[in-house]
DNA sequence: GTCATTTTATGCGAAACAGTACAAATGTCC
DNA sequence: GGACATTTGTACTGTTTCGCATAAAATGAC
């Protein structure tokens, strides 16, 4: 992007690299619990040095949720790829979503948004708003192979696209809650499964 | 239960009122948010009737979490009364559900446990236990009922009662996480009257 | 080489934090 | 009425918190 070398001392450090480790924390401890010495001490940068790259605290925990949800988008985008079955499709989102969850040092994390951006939504208006979209664009992703489907024949014409992804959506959702509640991988392997039955199974008619 | 006047001088305020009190403050704020200034003022109590009576924040925060899940039950159980349909019971369970998520004075707060326990079970463990307690005891009843209705042919036999189960609790977890993430009360009925149409309708044959 | 510019390291400071000590208040028991 | 037990109010302590001030280090521009 830019390789235009400006002046002044450059930078010792990969800002990406820093900002997943400050995500991870982040993913850990929420964003109430997680302390500057806490990023500071993950991240291998004093606190001028956040502050610089990122701003405060509040800017540096956006910039994470960002970015996850983006990545998270790559993963859907990829396991969505509408050459395969609509049941592989889904099998595909579930088990990228599973592989996300289920990562951890000390426990499962879940869902960086839905288990750490949801507490903070109700005081804080902009982690609000970036979570709302974020459930959106997942949706919308999967709405749009949902309508592939139903044009495709893969679907019955009666079945709603917006209302079938919104529902595959949920079943994410619970994943991410469950995950991080303790719950085992075969236990959520097997909602996954059964998720999948019921979305694709039931709209064949 | 206990009418036994003890000795010393009487408690001035009523602990349930109380622990209803903080858990509101924990309830928009999580429980690292939450500071003892926060709970001492929306209780109108100082910092000692507090610790007296509770414990200290961890204590008292657990002890809200273990009040909202017994009322949550008690909702649960009366909307899955077995002489009505399962499909009202349904719709019973998440309009219950969506009158508790969508409470609140800034904006939509929820569920307590999905919202506010999570983030604190990846550190806490205790928390992380409580929060898969809680999920399994719902799963658990609503298990109960879809036994019944696969006994009384409302569902077909080759249904499994556990996975729809977790099914009909996937989509309240959605309901809970989505409510707190900004979305429509139209929105959210719509998910769940499709829900229950899923839900209900597959299994018919 | 010298200056300008940006990053890094140390450490400060004011505020918020959780939990408690102490004494005054308010009741029961004998 | 007096001893005892418990709650309540005030104020405190030591710690942690965030954000920044200041100065040293490292580079480009000239």
């Amino acid at each position: 992007m830019k390789d235009e070398k400006k002046r002044g001392r450059p930078r010792g450090f990969d800002a990406r690299a820093a900002l997943d480790k400050a995500r991870d924390v982040f993913w850990d401890r929420g964003f109430s619990a997680a302390s500057l010495d806490n990023l500071s001490a993950a991240t291998n940068l004093n606190r001028p040095s956040l502050y610089g790259a990122f701003g405060d605290k509040e800017a540096l925990y956006l910039e994470a949720l960002e970015a996850y949800r983006q990545d998270g988008m790559e993963v859907l985008k990829q396991a969505l790829d509408p050459s395969l079955p609509l049941r592989d499709n889904l099998a595909r989102v579930y088990a990228g979503a599973l592989a996300i969850y289920l990562h951890g040092e000390i426990a499962a994390r879940g869902c960086l948004l839905i288990s750490t951006a949801s507490v903070e939504a109700v005081e804080h208006e902009r982690v609000r708003e970036v979570l709302g979209r974020s459930l959106n664009d997942f949706d919308g992703e999967i709405e749009k192979r949902m309508r592939i489907a139903a044009e495709s024949g893969e679907l019955a014409e009666s079945a709603d696209p917006l209302t079938l992804a919104r529902l595959a959506s949920a079943v994410m959702h619970s994943l991410a809650v469950r995950a991080r509640a303790g719950d085992s991988r075969e236990t959520l392997e097997a909602i996954a499964r059964s998720g999948v039955e019921l979305i694709c199974g039931s709209t064949h008619v």
